[in-house]
DNA sequence: ACCTGAACACCGTTCAAGT
DNA sequence: ACCTGAACACCGTTCAAGT
C-alpha cells in the first residue's frame, strides 16, 4: 500500500508554514514545497498560482494564529503588549511575512484583517489614530529585536516596561477624550 | 579613446545605490551590477567578497546619508520625527536596507552606527530605553506605511501627529528623570 | 484533474585562463 | 591586479505529454 498523497490548497499551506518555521523562507522554494509533499514543482500549478500565492496561505496561518492568541491575551495593556512580543519571539521566521509584507488581501480569508485590526484599536482606547501608533511601536520594537539592530546586552525588559508605559499614556488619552 | 573603467569599492557602492533607488533591492544582482559598471559579473568578486558585501556597502551610504541629514534636522521633537518620516519615503528603497535588515558592523565605516545612536538617545532625552521605545515607534510607522499595510485612506498626517505627542511624552519623562 | 520531465531565463559563485 | 567565458547548483515558471 503506497501513502495517498492528498494535495490540496490546505496541505499545501500547512506545509509551507512548516518549511518557515523550521528553515526560514528562504529555504521555501517551489522545489522543496513539492518534494515536502511528495510531488514536483511544477505540480504545484495545479493547485496555486505562484509562489506569491503560497506566501498568502502561509500569511493567512499566520493571520489566524495572531488573531485568535492576541484576543486572548488578557485586557490589561501589558498582557496584550507582552503578548505581541511573545507571539513574534514565538514565531520569528512567521512574523515577518505576516506583518512586514504587501498582505495579498484578496486571497486572505475575508474578514480575518478586519477582526484582528478590530482588537488592536479596542485595546489602544477605541482610535484608528491611536491604534496605528501603538501597533507602529509594537511592531517596531519587534522588528528592531528580531533583525539584531539593538545591542546584544540591551536591556530588553526595561525596554519593553517604557513600551508598555507609551501605549498605555496613548490608550488612556483617547479613552478620555471618547 | 576609449572609456576608462575605475572600478573600486567607492564606485561599486554609488552603482548599487543607484540601481537600489531607481528599481528596488530585487534589482541588485551582481550581473546588473556588473553591467552598469561595464564589466562582467565575475570581475566584482576582485573586489568584493560576495554580494553582502554590496549591500553593506549600500548600508553604510544610507546610514552616512541619514545620520547627516538627523543631526541637521532641527532640535524639537516634532522636526526630528518628520525628518524621519521624510528621509524613509526618500528612499523607500533604501530605508529597508539601512533599517531593517542585519547590519554588517564588520564592513560599516567605525563609529558610524554609534555616531547615529547617539542622536537618537539625545532626542529621547538620553535614556537608551527611552531612545529604543522613541526609535521603534519612528520605525515601525514608516514599515507599516511603506509596506502599505494601513488603509489607502489612513489619515497619516494625524497618526504622525500622535506618533510626535507620545515620543514627546517620553522624551519629557527621561529629561526630568535626570 | 493532476502529475511528469524537459526547458527557459534568471540567480550567486567558482575557476581556469588570459593580460 | 583585474578581467573574461564557461560552468555549477540553484531559482520561478511554462509547456507538451502522459494518466
Amino acid at each position: 500500500m503506497s501513502v495517498r498523497k492528498m494535495v490540496n490548497r490546505p496541505a499545501i499551506a500547512e506545509a509551507a508554514r512548516r518549511i518557515v518555521d523550521e528553515q526560514g523562507v528562504a529555504a521555501l522554494s517551489m522545489r522543496t514545497l513539492a518534494t515536502a509533499l511528495g510531488i514536483k514543482a511544477p505540480s504545484l500549478y495545479d493547485h496555486v498560482r505562484n509562489r506569491d500565492e503560497v506566501i498568502a496561505l502561509v500569511q493567512n496561518l499566520g493571520l489566524e494564529d495572531f488573531g485568535a492568541g492576541f484576543a486572548g491575551a488578557g485586557e490589561s495593556t501589558r498582557e496584550k503588549v507582552l503578548f505581541y512580543r511573545e507571539w513574534a519571539l514565538k514565531n520569528r521566521n512567521l512574523y515577518p511575512i505576516v506583518f512586514q509584507q504587501q498582505l495579498h488581501r484578496d486571497l486572505i480569508t475575508p474578514g480575518l484583517e478586519a477582526k484582528v485590526l478590530a482588537i488592536v484599536v479596542e485595546a489602544a482606547g477605541g482610535s484608528h489614530v491611536a491604534a496605528r501608533a501603538v501597533w507602529a511601536q509594537l511592531h517596531g520594537l519587534v522588528d528592531l529585536e528580531l533583525q539584531g539592530r539593538l545591542p546584544a546586552d540591551a536591556d530588553m525588559t526595561s525596554t519593553w516596561n517604557q513600551v508598555v508605559i507609551s501605549v498605555d499614556a496613548i490608550r488612556q488619552a483617547n479613552l478620555l477624550t471618547r
